[in-house]
RNA sequence: GCGCGGUUAGCUCAGUUGGAUAGAGCGCAAGCCUCCGAAGCUUGAGGUCACAGGUUCGAAUCCUGUACCGCGCACCA
């Protein structure tokens, strides 16, 4: 039975626990069904063992005697694999479990011998995900705001990755509509100012110095005399596409100073083009979900233009959204709404199991009504998993950085980050929930201190290297699966080891709960707990066997930082 | 007014979907390099988990309400 359970779980402690267990409390319920998902954690205080189940306080009601009673029942019945020490009833009710000496400083074999696969796995229910983000608009550089989004986005499609799914980076270029028509006359304007006329600039239009740039860059391609003799709504045409090629092209280096590439742009011109988002809206038409009405005047908030006139809407409010929305705008062309349901609809017919979109949260206002028109149109299954990351606070020095575009204090992403550099900008943006709002100091971001954690989890890693190349040079080789490793048995080192074990753990549940900050308070852990053992032992020691255990936990540990690192998309560097 | 997110140490934030004595970093106080990298480590002080009810063996965590902060609220994206 015992033998039988090792090979039936890879010789993973924790899963035979949780095995041992469900026999024993289906035999006490007198069915498999009854029983609840078994839960084991890593108690805080050491005393409280290795493992500890609280399933004695789940059963409780059911079976109607108190949690500690229970509890000395479950024990009768359990069969613990070998590697348990001892186990006890604690507290209100608690199973804990001790283990024997050593027993899951396996892990340290496992970690080395697949190395960068270690807490990567290939699924069985793979899904196929579309994970949209950024999706900044092609009208300017990218602000910071962006560039979380930016990473919140990457590392999610990373990690997703590792637990083996496979995920399109998608971005979706809001290259059609009123804005770019806006950006064509700008860029038109700067291109007679440049030839010297005198142009007002209107307030709405935008100011920054790139429009200017790309003006010139559209003078030296052709003459201005050829310009002035275009037609005006084709003049704009051509000039709009160009603007929006040129800062398509800036937003795409940016993002690859980032470290950030897509596997997809798609391109919301095109959805027009295709007369996807009539057909679309036909489609709606043929489900009775579309009518012609008149929308009330928003509450709350005095709108002064408002005017009552007929709409065609969808019915929204059917699906969950508080009010039905327009699909057509007063000029007859798509709204914006029409034409990301027509995109969402596109990838669900590109086949994709999963769609995922992150947002910044100034669109949160918008998830409910994308989230109905989806489901109105595939169903609940393929309704978008939204997340809304949260706002950056910028500042330097404490001061917060005033983001006017006019005023010209406007700070680019790209700016942050050849200020800052990529590793700390990345990091940086890991370090907090995505529902959290983030401050963001440039000055401490770029200071190498302790308040800068990327650059903690980086010199665990380069210290590491460093005693692995002391070793090197003395002669002095880890050990190799086989290995003795029962002398890792202080505080210290069973914390690291632990922390290794739970490297593949983090991973799913940052996977399932789409949490990927989830990578980077890990390896600040990890990091920490390597720090911490280090001052208290020396690696390298008389003792030959010692010695060559301790270089192999080292070892894994510094795979294990690197993997985390590399998902992170931050380096891992072998000296700083 | 409505919707979404937030409220945990002086500051910035975690908190293993309801568990045992709520944890880190910064800052403050005191220590640690003859010795594998001090960009590091150890110890201490610091808490009405916004507030009020409720659910139960047990609540920072779940439900209701309140107060503040952020974002959004037809025909922009």
């Amino acid at each position: 039975m015992k033998d039988f359970d090792l090979v039936r779980h890879g010789g993973c402690v924790k899963e035979s626990l949780e095995c041992a267990l469900r026999e024993a409390a289906t035999a006490l319920l007198g069915s498999r069904e009854a029983v609840p998902e078994i839960r084991l954690t890593r108690p805080k205080v050491r005393e409280h063992g290795d493992y500890a189940c609280n399933l004695a306080m789940q059963l409780s009601r059911a079976l109607g005697k108190p949690p500690r009673q229970v509890a000395e029942d479950l024990l009768a019945q359990v069969d613990w694999p070998q590697e348990v020490a001892s186990v006890e009833v604690a507290g209100p009710g608690f199973i804990n479990i001790h283990l024997r000496q050593a027993s899951e400083a396996q892990v340290v074999w496992d970690v080395l011998r697949q190395g960068s696969a270690y807490g990567r796995r290939s699924q069985t229910d793979a899904q196929r995900i579309c994970l949209e983000f950024v999706s900044a608009n092609p009208t300017g550089p990218m602000h910071v705001g962006h560039g979380r989004g930016a990473v919140v986005g990457d590392v999610l499609a990373s990690v997703l990755q590792a637990v083996g799914h496979e995920v399109t980076r998608e971005y979706y270029i809001n290259d059609a509509g009123a804005q770019i028509g806006i950006l064509a006359d700008s860029v038109w304007l700067r291109m007679q100012e440049l030839q010297g006329e005198a142009i007002e600039f209107p307030e709405s239009a935008y100011p920054g110095e790139y429009v200017v740039d790309i003006a010139r860059g559209l003078l030296d391609r052709k003459p201005y005399a050829e310009w002035l003799d275009m037609e005006a709504e084709m003049r704009r045409e051509i000039i709009g596409q160009a603007a929006v090629d040129a800062n398509m092209k800036a937003i795409r280096e940016d993002l690859a100073a980032l470290g950030i590439t897509f596997d997809v742009f798609f391109s919301e011109r095109e959805l027009h083009r295709s007369g996807k988002i009539l057909a679309m809206i036909e489609e709606l038409k043929s489900r009775g979900l579309v009518y012609t009405g008149i929308l009330p005047p928003p509450k709350g908030k005095e709108v002064q233009d408002y005017k009552p006139v007929e709409q065609l809407l969808f019915r929204s409010t059917d699906f969950g959204d508080d009010s039905d929305r327009p699909l057509l705008k007063q000029d007859g062309s798509p709204t914006y709404f029409a034409a990301d349901i027509a995109y969402h609809h596109d990838k669900h017919l590109r086949g994709f199991d999963r769609m995922i979109d992150v947002w910044g949260a100034d669109h949160g206002g918008y998830v409910a009504r994308v989230q109905a028109a989806v489901r109105a149109l595939t169903g609940r299954a393929g309704q978008p998993d939204i997340l809304l990351v949260q706002m950056v606070n910028l500042t330097r020095d404490g001061q917060p950085v005033r983001m006017s575009k006019r005023a010209g204090t406007f700070v680019t992403l790209r700016e942050v980050v050849d200020e800052v550099g990529r590793d700390a900008v990345r990091f940086n943006f890991m370090t907090r929930r995505a529902e959290s709002q983030l401050d963001f100091d440039l000055e401490t971001a770029k200071e190498q201190s302790d308040e800068n954690p990327v650059y903690y989890v980086q010199y665990a890693h380069a210290r590491i290297c460093a005693i692995l190349r002391r070793a090197g040079e003395m002669g002095v080789a880890p050990g190799e699966e086989g290995t003795d490793l029962s002398c890792l048995a202080s505080h210290e080192e069973k914390r690291l080891i632990k922390a290794l074990l739970e490297y593949p753990e983090m991973l799913e549940k940052a996977a399932q709960r789409l949490e990927p900050y989830r990578v980077a308070t890990y390896a600040m852990r990890l990091a920490a707990d390597f720090h911490s053992f280090y001052h208290k032992h020396r690696v390298i020691t008389e003792e030959a066997g010692k010695t060559a255990a301790r270089l192999a936990l080292v070892q894994a540990t510094r795979q294990v930082l690197c993997n985390a690192l590399g998902i992170l998309g931050v380096d891992a560097p072998e000296r700083m």
